[in-house]
DNA sequence: TTGTAAGCGTTATCAG
DNA sequence: CTGATAACGCTTACAA
């Protein structure tokens, strides 16, 4: 007896049906008698045959999947927003095939056309810095737009299959930055860590935010931290270095929640009373934000709200409807103990 | 002229070649003149083709696919093992079909089938929570294991086709409970958030670490957490209700480092000095570990070599190779500034 | 309501 | 070294 994985074929055959009926129950599809239906489906349970996805695959040329693109699933903030892309699409029927490209240009591409030869029905970029400020950068989104829709989650681009949902980074920046000017601190740096798009909207949102205050930035104000998005005290210490070289500061705005737990830390080494002393906001308003002491005030960018309008917007694209190109939310501020106001 | 995606008849054509031809390039195989085969690959340059995937799919009963299934994706070691895996996975030429099917053991059934239907070449079943402690609830993965292979992160389950890869969870938390007790703290509370095999074995170490020391263990040193994985606030009043209710300890074993933190926080509410006057060591030296204030001691699981074996043994059974059905690794105490020793 | 048969785009087995 | 041609297992007109 020869090892033989169930087929359409054998079901027909049990059934006493043809195969046009059996793909017919199976898909529920349009008029089939009760009695044949109850006999394909009964041959079906009593052989546990499951449909072969590729061969309907290939006469549907789709699988279901969507392609998620991120650059490290284990950032606490892409973390989330995959769990919410995952559940959002297998509500509809889809799989997400997951891609952790890293934060290099030619690992993006390579991710992009992997998955595009894997036939996916469209594909996520999660992460501001897919998109580049550099025009040409972006190119691959817009080829791979070509083949499938290609949703952005946090960040702007314009193209014809191309949607995006952001929260106005440069707003939420402007208006934090404002609070804390208000709040009477003067001194105050900008610790980034993206050369994405998005980091220079948030970039510019200080940048405005204490021109407009008749505040003066200067570039030592602009702290940039490249290395590991987990290493707090390195982070720490590359505000320490910029103190110890002269610059003097009693507040950050941070563009990331670990930047701002590691401002928090520098802020207690250094001896200062927060919030009497020095202030901190971050970014996101992830767990981070509560696990420090004192705990963050920080910019809630509606993730769940991010993801949830996209992946709508996909379904809605994938089903041939017209589909809005752009949905921009407000952050908001939520208020803990890094902040006077 | 009509909307046509380009196939390999179309590149045997331009070639002047036959598909079989064509294929062989494709799978750069057996003998194929130089010629012949730069015509080929010309007309695949000049023509943009790919393979179609489901094609490929029908004819290899293959398409080089992982299922990764996870409670939480953004659970944050969850998330770092799901980043390990992908890397190496693609480094293998696998892609990751991901699943997070939540705590309930139908949906955890409900993803594992998904993954089966999807013809995925093995499954990676990543976390503790898979394995239940009642047997009759893990048929689900035995009967997965007939279809496709099915590796463990941080469980152990014995089957024909089942793998997997843990540290050992008794033995670390035994040596961390022996050293707190050593350190001079007594009434100690063990605090759990799993009720998973993992999650009994790591009280028992603790249990076992007590009565090795001659101390007792009540039922109310056991204190179990089962809400959101973020909300620390939440577990610290756990801790604050059950001190209210008249228990008294002075150091926290914890699960996880999560509810290592919300124990720091609340001692540190409580007034007393870490570690002079209260001890704490958590559980998967994650990020949170340094995000805290003082820094917690936790216990390293090797997460990242956890994964790597998992994938490489992996790869070895799906060339056929005979591998190694379990391997365990020892954690590793990472000392702070939680614990005096 | 049901069956027949033509794809879908590869890979793989034979011959040549 | 190359070419026909038969799978692979399903969907879907088109007939009946």
């Amino acid at each position: 007896m020869k090892e033989h994985t169930v087929t359409i074929y054998d079901i027909s055959e049990k059934a006493g049906v043809s195969i046009a009926t059996v793909s017919r129950v199976l898909n529920n599809s349009s008029n089939v008698s009760d009695v044949t239906k109850a006999k394909v489906l009964n041959a079906i349970k009593a052989t546990g045959y499951t449909p072969n996805a590729f061969a309907r695959g290939l006469g549907l040329n789709t699988m279901k999947t969507i392609g998620i693109l991120c650059a490290d699933s284990s950032d606490l903030y892409l973390a989330k927003a995959i769990y919410f892309f995952e559940e959002q699409l297998r509500e509809n029927g889809y799989d997400s095939l997951l891609c952790c490209t890293g934060y290099a240009l030619k690992d993006k591409k390579a991710a992009v056309n992997l998955l595009i030869s894997k036939k996916v029905d469209g594909m996520i970029l999660a992460g501001s810095h897919f998109v580049y400020p550099d025009a040409g950068d972006n190119n691959y989104i817009f080829e791979a737009s070509e083949k499938v829709p290609v949703m952005l989650l946090n960040a702007e681009l314009e193209g014809s299959n191309i949607y995006c949902a952001c929260t106005d980074d440069h707003k939420s920046i402007y208006k934090a930055t404002s609070e804390m000017i208000a709040s009477g601190i003067k001194d105050i740096v900008y610790f980034n860590n993206a050369r994405s798009y998005s980091g220079s909207l948030k970039e510019r949102g200080f940048k405005d935010a204490m021109k407009d205050a008749g505040l003066e930035v200067t570039e030592r104000q602009l702290q940039f931290y490249d290395g590991s998005g987990e290493d707090i005290h390195e982070m720490a210490s590359r505000l320490e270095k910029a103190a110890a070289a002269g610059l003097s500061f009693r507040g950050v705005i941070a563009a990331d929640d670990a930047l701002a737990l590691s401002a928090v830390k520098y802020a207690k080494k250094k001896g200062y009373r927060i919030p009497e002393d020095f202030e901190v906001i971050g970014y996101n308003d992830s767990m981070l934000a509560v696990c420090s002491d004192p705990e963050i005030t920080s910019i809630d960018n509606k993730l769940e709200e991010l993801c949830q309008k996209l992946t709508t917007t996909l379904m809605g694209v994938l089903s041939g409807e017209e589909m809005p190109k752009k949905t921009i939310l407000s952050g908001e501020l939520v208020r803990r103990q890094t902040t006077r106001n």
